[in-house]
DNA sequence: CCACTGACGAGTG
DNA sequence: GCACTCGCCAGTG
């Protein structure tokens, strides 16, 4: 195949992968990425995420940037908020700025057992 | 086809 | 730690 991966198929391996991140634990879209095969393309991961509806079955609150902060969405901070608030519900805790620790809720798919 | 935009990431100063 | 720049790719006009 010329292409890498086919858009439609991206779109359903990078939610499935989404699916996958536990309770209590989030990733950031360059994970997402990696996992979904789309290493470098996290921006992608992104727009994917821009698509999914606020009450659906993929677990969109989980995923962050890098920085360890919420993205914002379109038009305004207001879903960031509830983002916010699914992952503390969860446990995850933010400090001050509004940021978690990735190096204590990183989710890792498995790290030698 | 070209220009602009968008839930990003890594590098530089 | 923050601001700026470049790279990446898909969607829209």
């Amino acid at each position: 195949m010329t292409r890498v991966v086919d858009p439609e198929s991206s779109y359903q391996r990078i939610y499935a992968i989404v699916r996958k991140i536990p309770p209590g634990r989030v990733a950031t879209y360059g994970q997402i990425a990696d996992l979904a095969g789309l290493a470098g393309h996290a921006r992608q991961v992104g727009y994917a995420m821009a698509a999914l509806p606020t009450h659906g079955a993929v677990p969109w609150h989980r995923v962050i940037n890098a920085q360890g902060r919420i993205s914002m969405r379109r038009s305004g901070p207001g879903d960031s908020i509830v983002q916010q608030q699914l992952l503390e519900r969860e446990g995850v805790r933010f400090d001050g700025g509004g940021r978690v620790s990735l190096a204590t809720f990183r989710w890792r798919k498995r790290r030698r057992g």
